[in-house]
DNA sequence: CGGGCACTTGAATCATCTCAAGGTTTGTGG
DNA sequence: CCACAAACCTTGAGATGATTCAAGTGCCCG
C-alpha cells in the first residue's frame, strides 16, 4: 500500500511526454522553457466525482491544467441554485478568472474521477516574467477564453432549444476530436440538468429535445451515451456558421 | 486648417494626467513605467457614431483604450443580424479577444462620437516583456474580462425580461458612477434594439419593460434619458445579489 | 415640410416552463 | 441476492412570458 502511494507521488511531471502538449500551456514553448515549467508543476491526487478543485470566493493560488476527466464550473445563486459557466476537458486551464482580483470567481467540480496539474500562480507568474514565450502563451490562452465566451453568448442570445442543444453537442464532439476521441460516439459526463442549466433551458426541455433529435434520425441516445448519426443534419439544426460551432469552447474557466 | 491638424497630432498622450488612470491600464503602474507606456500610445482622430474601430476578421494589431464616448462590440450572424456582446465605457480596453489568434473576433462600433488611445500590440507586448508590473496589469485586465463574462452569462441564464433590464440599468449606472457621472440620471447611448439584442430579448419587450418600470415608479424615461427614482426597488426587481449587479461589466472586448 | 428612424402599444401566437406522474438505473444495507 | 431508496431521465398537459405581426406616434434631419 505504502509503495503505491510513494510510487504515485514520485511520478515526474513531464509536459514533454504529455499527449495534451499541443492543447495545453506547453504549446509553442521550446525544450528549455518546458523544462523550467515542469519544475513548478504539482500533481495533487485524483479528484473524485463531485469533489471540488476550488470554490467561489476561495483565495486564488493556482491555475489547474486538466489531465484527464472533466469538470464543470459554476456559481451559486442566492436561492442556492447553480449557474453553470462551462464544461472543461483535458488540456484546458481552470481558474483563469481568479487572476484578476485574487479570488476564485466560480467553483470547479469534477464530473467524473479526474486528474489535474496544479500550477502555483506566483511561481508561474515569476517564470513568465522571465520567459516571454510562456508569457505570450498565457496571454493567448486568456484571450481565447474571452473569445470563447463571446461564442457562448452567441449561443444563448436568441436561439431555440434545438439550436442550442445541437450546437452544444457539435462543440463537444469537436473538442473530443481534438483530444483523439471518437467524434461519432461519446459519453456525456454531465447530467441533463447540467446541460439544461448551461444552455439556459430546463431539464425537461433538454430531455424532449434529445428525444426529438432521435426521432429525426440525427442521434441515437441511450442515457449518457450519444451516437451522432447525421452530423450535417445536426449542423443545419444548429443553424449557425461552422465557424461558430467549431470554435465554441467552454465558458470562462472558474 | 492645417494648423488644426498639426495641433491635434501634436497632443502629447499623458496617462499621468488622464482622469481614467485608475480604471485603465495605468492602474498600479509607477511613474517611470507610465512614461514608457506613454511613448507607444497613438491617438487616432475621434471616431464618429456608427464608425468602426475594427471589424470581425480584421488582422489584430492594436488594443484600444476608450477615452470618451461609448462603443458596442458585436458579431454578425449568417443572416446579417447582429449579436451584441457588450457596451463599453471610457477606461475600458477593446480588442482583447483578438490577442489569441491574431484576428479580431468582433466588430467595435461607436455609439456616439468617441475618442480612443491606440496601443500597438507588438510594442505593448515588448514593453510588457520588460516591465513585470505592466505585464501583471494586462493579466489582471484579461482575467477580469473573463470574470465579467461569467456574470453576463448569469444574467442571460434564466431570467425574466424585467430582471435582465433592471440588472442592465443598475450595472450601467454603477459603471457611470465609477467614472464620476450621475448615478441617478443618464443618457443611454444605445438604441432599444441594441439593449434588446444584448439582453437576448426583442425590442418590443424592452420597450414594454421600460413602460412597466415607469408605471411602477422605478424609473422616469424620456426616450434615451433615464432617471432612476427607486434604486432599491430596481435592485429587488433585478433579483440578484448586489455582488452581481455591482460587478457585471461589459462583455468580452471585441 | 416631409421622410425616415426610433419608439410605443395592442392582439394573437408560440416556445418553453411548470407541475405532475411514471420509469429506469445505481448503489446500499439487510 | 434481494429490497429499497435515491438519483436520473422521460413524457404529458396546461400555464405563461416573450415573440411576432401590425399599427400608430413623435422626433430629428435634410
Amino acid at each position: 500500500m505504502s509503495t503505491t502511494v510513494i510510487d504515485f507521488l514520485a511520478i515526474k511531471i513531464a509536459c514533454r511526454q504529455c499527449s495534451l502538449q499541443q492543447l495545453c500551456i506547453p504549446q509553442g514553448l521550446d525544450q528549455t522553457d518546458l523544462e523550467q515549467l515542469e519544475t513548478l508543476i504539482e500533481r495533487p491526487s485524483p479528484v473524485q466525482r463531485g469533489q471540488r478543485l476550488f470554490r467561489e470566493g476561495d483565495r486564488f493560488r493556482s491555475l489547474y491544467a486538466l489531465r484527464s476527466g472533466s469538470f464543470k464550473t459554476y456559481c451559486l445563486g442566492e436561492d442556492g441554485s447553480e449557474k453553470i459557466f462551462g464544461f472543461h476537458l483535458p488540456g484546458e486551464l481552470l481558474g483563469l478568472a481568479g487572476v484578476g482580483d485574487g479570488r476564485h470567481r466560480a467553483t470547479a467540480s469534477a464530473l467524473e474521477t479526474s486528474s489535474v496539474c496544479e500550477l502555483p500562480f506566483d511561481r508561474l507568474q515569476k517564470l513568465a516574467d522571465q520567459l516571454p514565450s510562456l508569457n505570450h502563451q498565457l496571454q493567448r490562452i486568456m484571450s481565447r477564453a474571452i473569445a470563447r465566451d463571446q461564442e457562448i453568448l452567441l449561443l444563448l442570445g436568441d436561439r431555440t432549444a434545438q439550436e442550442r442543444l445541437a450546437a452544444f453537442l457539435l462543440n463537444l464532439v469537436q473538442r473530443l476530436g481534438k483530444r483523439g476521441l471518437s467524434t461519432r460516439e461519446f459519453n456525456l459526463s454531465m447530467t441533463r440538468q447540467d446541460i439544461a442549466n448551461y444552455l439556459g433551458l430546463t431539464l425537461e426541455t433538454v430531455s424532449r429535445t434529445f428525444t426529438q433529435f432521435q426521432k429525426d434520425g440525427l442521434l441515437q441516445v441511450d442515457r449518457r451515451l450519444v451516437r451522432i448519426l447525421d452530423r450535417s443534419g445536426l449542423t443545419t439544426v444548429a443553424g449557425c456558421s461552422s465557424d461558430f460551432t467549431s470554435s465554441l469552447g467552454p465558458s470562462p474557466q472558474g
